[in-house]
RNA sequence: GGGCGAAUGGCGGAAUUGGUAGACGCGGCGGCCUCAAAAGCCGCUGGAUUUAAAUCUGUAAGGGUUCGAGUCCCUUUUCGCCCA
């Protein structure tokens, strides 16, 4: 009988959809279990990183179901996005069009991946329903003083006249123009995600099933850190000082000058009376501004002829203009304490400037070819002397703060988001803007705004502030003329509160009560680049609803998996290098179940895969092998396997024995996400199936065997798991509601394999069972045994190490 | 530059967390089937010496801890990711 997958895989796609057999319960007392794969960009066609995202979700998802969960497991679209007026600019179609036709076609390419969705939960960002919701979170973030408007900088392309993301500029150059891009200044939206600094600090540590990469990477993302602010009088104005931020206050009898950024007010004051700080300046602003540069040029600073007096010593310390101090880290000054930080040595060095240490190893002052930067012991430091650096930090900052010197002062690099995109394909910002400049939030009877469909193209600029009429409205209040917001939304609001809306996609509200009943998301699956935004704009929008009172929970996913990517080549696969591998044509060929097994088979999740051809090949023959295994073996099958584990022959006692492992091992697989393993397992458990076969045909248990192996296939492989299933004539939907058991006592039956070393080297290996494995009783069958017992013969044995179960070890002379 | 991680056959990867290194798959070699091929089935497959049995060697390099190290510690090299 010939395996025909498209047959096959076209008629169970069918059937599981006519049933409604994955439609998440509402009316059940099973335990819920949510799990969600990061829902794609619809950008024309599926490619393998989402065959490979999506078939590990599956196999959690129908895992979950056989074992009894009641599983919410939705898909949808996140559907605005920049591509699609690139496709409107470049072929003169709409972006909703665009848009819609290509939702279309993945659609229907994940449905032949016979994924198990409740595709009834669909979402599409760009739909009204959606986003009318987004509006009314975003009011109620404006009116809770979340969300502010501020002046910010964007990337300005001054040919296009249109706003860049920062993907689209390549080397400082518009992507499209070729022209440099533009610093412009403009108000723009943002939502208050620092008010929240410390609370998602804080809630990492309840993210235990998170991969550790990620909390660090989230974690180094906020870069909290604690100091202190401290003064520095000025020498000569007493009325004035600098102020600096500092994580290491205890150093501060070290500090052998002051940095100032070249940004800092008194920087720019001082340059006016001197043209050689203003062409230091100057220089500094010509030679690029990210930190990355600033790294790899050297260390470079003027003096800025202040001076300033040390708090404690009233030494006077100088003060210098210095390039690698930044206007937005801190306060934009520095106290520099050569002994103990890197550049701050450099830069002493440079212009013969004290080195003091403050801090020694053991007590100890040292010869210091570099900064130390470690903890150690105060000296040289007054009444901090002989207290550990960690005690000195805290006795100096509450020394300072009782002069009124100082503040403590935790500091976050986390800032604000900004949500403004000048685009047309987004969610409107539903704000009204008076003439007198009054902001006006758009009534909630008035929402949603929508986007006006007639747009032109042709020119330059954001389409919705050059549309004639749409950005012309009045005041909801006095009827005043007005003009709409023609920013739109950054696409990450959208997908900030996807995974709420998919527990009740159709209420009028934003959120009902079953959000309550499903959130949070049980297992989240998705790619590692989503590490630091998504993730933390999701966690930031449940911590803020939590806050509004409309979340119960705070922490949006309780289990985390980021899966690498899929490589051909050694590269990522992607349409400019031409390396692409379309699943459409593989799922044609071999059939969805040969590309889900492959790609779970094939790596590890959360490592990079490598697409290989010969692999696909390997996949799909299992396949092969199991249909025709079951096909020529059907007659046995339905047979209840009832006999007696002692009254079996030898072959079959191993047998039954795998049977019972693999099922273990499969289960446990399953659990810790180790799909590779699963699959080898059950690998390995058909080749145990077919030499079983050349000794023997009990048919009881070659009937066992095969309703046992096709539950365990199925996460993996459904349709034909749900084929071979009712082909062995059980019943249709049974499959898919029930996993098999193993017996904990079948498996303590295998025989154990005791390694016999000698000096720790393997020399042999003697055979028990789990009960009589004593070390005596070894010890003496080594010495019958002829092979192991040469290597003792005539040697002293001086001690022996025994572990149990596992092997046991001769120490001889 | 800083942080994190990785390195195992020709290749992708296993290894009960300190206890038989290389499971499973790919590739390769040999056999069966066939008029032949494909498919399928069966066997072998880290390296070296050797007819074989067997022995030695082997997890990026070097050192250490241990009865025993792919696994733990130190040094070095290379690669990857993230931040700047």
């Amino acid at each position: 009988m010939e395996y025909k997958h498209l047959e096959i895989e076209k008629k169970w796609q069918k059937e599981w959809e006519d049933n409604g057999l994955f439609v998440a319960d509402k009316n059940t007392n099973k335990e819920k279990y949510y799990v969600l794969e990061m829902f794609p960009y619809p950008s024309g066609r599926i490619h393998m990183g989402h065959v490979r995202n999506y078939a590990i979700g599956d196999v959690v998802a129908r895992f979950k179901r056989a074992n009894g969960y009641n599983v919410l497991h939705p898909m949808g679209w996140d559907a605005f996005g920049l591509p699609a007026e690139n496709a409107a600019i470049e072929n003169n179609v709409h972006p909703r069009e665009w848009t819609y036709t290509n939702i279309e076609t993945m659609k229907s390419q994940l449905k032949r991946m016979g994924l198990s969705y409740d595709w009834g939960r669909e979402i599409k960002t760009c739909d009204k329903d959606y986003f009318v919701h987004e509006q009314k979170f975003f009011l109620d973030l404006y009116n809770a003083g979340l969300a502010y408007k501020k002046e910010s900088y964007v990337n300005w392309d001054p040919v296009d006249k249109t706003v860049l993301a920062n993907e689209q500029v390549i080397d400082g150059k518009g992507w499209r123009s070729g022209v440099r891009v533009e610093q412009k200044k403009l108000s723009q939206w943002f939502l208050k995600i620092t008010a929240f600094a410390e609370e998602l600090i804080v809630g990492l540590n309840k993210l235990d099933n998170w991969p550790k990469k990620v909390l660090l990477m989230q974690e180094n993302w906020i870069g909290k850190s604690v100091g202190a602010s401290i003064k520095f009088q000025l020498f000569n104005n007493a009325a004035k000082s600098i102020e600096v931020f500092t994580t290491r206050p205890e150093t501060i009898f070290g500090a052998s000058f002051i940095g100032l950024s070249p940004d800092h007010p008194l920087s720019i004051e001082q340059a006016k009376n001197n043209s050689g700080i203003a062409n230091f300046i100057q220089l500094y602003k010509e030679t690029g501004l990210t930190t990355e540069q600033l790294e790899k040029t050297e260390k470079l600073g003027i003096d800025s002829l202040l001076r300033v007096k040390h708090p404690y010593t009233n030494e006077e310390i100088p003060v210098y203009i210095a390039n690698f101090i930044l206007m937005d880290y801190g306060t934009g000054a520095i106290f520099g304490c050569p002994a103990h930080d890197k550049r701050d040595f450099e830069f002493a060095k440079k212009y013969k400037l004290e080195i003091i240490q403050v801090v020694g190893k053991d007590g100890f002052t040292t010869k210091l070819d570099e900064a130390y930067t470690g903890d150690g012991l105060m000296i040289n430091s007054e009444f901090l002397n002989g207290l550990t650096s960690i005690k000195a930090k805290s006795k100096i900052i509450d020394d300072l703060k009782s002069k009124n010197l100082a503040k403590a002062e935790t500091r976050y690099k986390l800032r604000d988001w900004g949500v403004s995109r000048q685009r047309y394909w987004g969610c409107p910002i539903p704000i009204i803007y008076l003439e007198d400049g009054t902001i006006v939030p758009v009534p909630d009877d008035q929402l949603p705004v929508e986007l006006p469909d007639d747009i032109d193209w042709t020119k330059a600029g954001n389409p919705l502030d050059r549309h004639p009429t749409w950005k012309h409205t009045s005041c909801p209040y006095t009827g005043k003329p007005a003009t709409r917001e023609t920013d739109t939304f950054d696409t990450f609001f959208e997908s900030s509160w996807y995974f709420a809306r998919f527990c009740s996609p159709n209420s009028q509200e934003m959120l009902d009560d079953e959000y309550d009943k499903w959130m949070p998301v049980n297992q989240y699956i998705g790619g590692i680049e989503h590490a630091i935004l998504h993730l933390l704009y999701s966690r930031f929008f449940i911590h803020a609803m939590n806050k509004l009172g409309k979340s119960k929970i705070k922490e949006p996913f309780e289990n985390l998996v980021t899966q690498g990517m899929v490589l051909k080549g050694g590269a990522k696969m992607s349409k400019s290098l031409g390396n692409t591998v379309d699943p459409e044509e593989i799922i044609e060929k071999f059939g969805a179940d040969t590309i889900r097994l492959f790609i779970l088979f094939s790596a590890p999740v959360d490592k990079d895969l490598e697409w290989n051809n010969k692999g696909i090949e390997g996949a799909n023959r299992f396949i092969k092998r199991v249909w025709n295994f079951v096909s020529n073996n059907i007659s046995f099958i339905n047979n209840k396997f009832e006999q007696d584990f002692e009254s079996l022959l030898g072959e079959e006692k191993s047998f039954l024995i795998k049977i019972h492992k693999t099922t273990k091992k499969v289960t446990v697989d399953i659990q810790n996400m180790q799909f590779n393993t699963a699959v080898a397992a059950l690998m390995e458990l058909l080749n145990s199936a077919y030499k079983f076969l050349e000794k023997n045909r009990n048919p009881k248990l070659v009937g066992f065997f095969v309703c046992q192996f096709i539950q365990l296939l199925n996460p993996f492989v459904p349709h034909l798991a749900n084929e071979l299933w009712v082909r062995s004539r059980y019943k249709k939907k049974e499959i898919n509601f029930i996993w098999p058991e193993w017996d904990d006592a079948i498996i303590e039956k295998e025989e154990i394999q005791i390694v016999i070393q000698i000096n720790g080297k393997m020399r042999g290996t003697l055979s028990y069972s789990s009960e009589i494995n004593e070390e005596k009783i070894i010890i003496e069958d080594v010495s019958k045994n002829k092979n192991l017992f040469k290597y003792l013969k005539n040697k002293e044995i001086v001690k022996t190490v025994y572990v149990k179960n596992r092997l046991l070890n001769f120490i001889i002379k």
